[in-house]
DNA sequence: TTATTAATTCGACGGTTATCGAAACATAAA
DNA sequence: TTTATGTTTCGATAACCGTCGAATTAATAA
């Protein structure tokens, strides 16, 4: 992966409130391997102390970095992880090789 | 780590110039387990585009996010990266412990 | 001591970003 | 069809950030 890629990643998780959102993704989707549901950001919305404009933004953010995609089913939105590409941006910081 | 540290810690490589930076001293730093040499800054300055003033302004910020500590050798700067953070920020993207 | 080299500090400029609220859109419910 | 709900878009604002260049400090070399 190149540099240019790797500090977008960084940079969509660089903000406090936008880190939290990419984890509560993630935490669910963990939890779905078990329970085989998803992850609907409206749940996540209540969580956070920002507006429903400012986690859209953010989400576009996460799938732009591609660490998320997401889809629309009905009027909800779900998101999951890009597990390919967490693995490979976690390898990059370098020294888990040993 | 709390969300918040981690955000700083993401910031801190969210710009290319800065992530070529860490990875460049990363890289030196691996180097050192055999040659037993050191990462002086100096060096780097001239691989990066940028000038001098800018990358004292970048190390500060790799060292505030607690990522390299920095020790004055002389009139150098020697940089160490601080590998127990880095291992536990990679792992906190929270993929990897499959 | 004087000159050179490495690094830092400072102020400034231009561009980016997080957030909000209102309005618009889309889908589902009544 | 009307109403309610989830999401997106837009414009605006305030704060932040990367970079430069000049001046400064500190340490070594001449």
């Amino acid at each position: 992966m190149d540099t240019k890629k790797a500090a977008k990643i960084f940079k969509a998780l660089s903000h406090p409130n936008r880190l939290e959102l990419y984890l509560k993704i993630a935490e669910a989707h963990e939890a779905s391997f078990q329970s085989g549901s998803e992850c609907f950001i409206t749940d996540i919305i209540d969580c956070l102390n920002i507006g429903a404009s400012t986690i859209s933004h953010h989400i576009k953010e996460l799938a732009n970095a591609e660490l998320i995609t997401t889809e629309k089913r009905g009027k909800f939105l779900v998101c999951k992880i890009n597990e390919e590409l967490v693995d490979e941006v976690s390898k990059m910081l370098g020294l888990n090789q040993k």
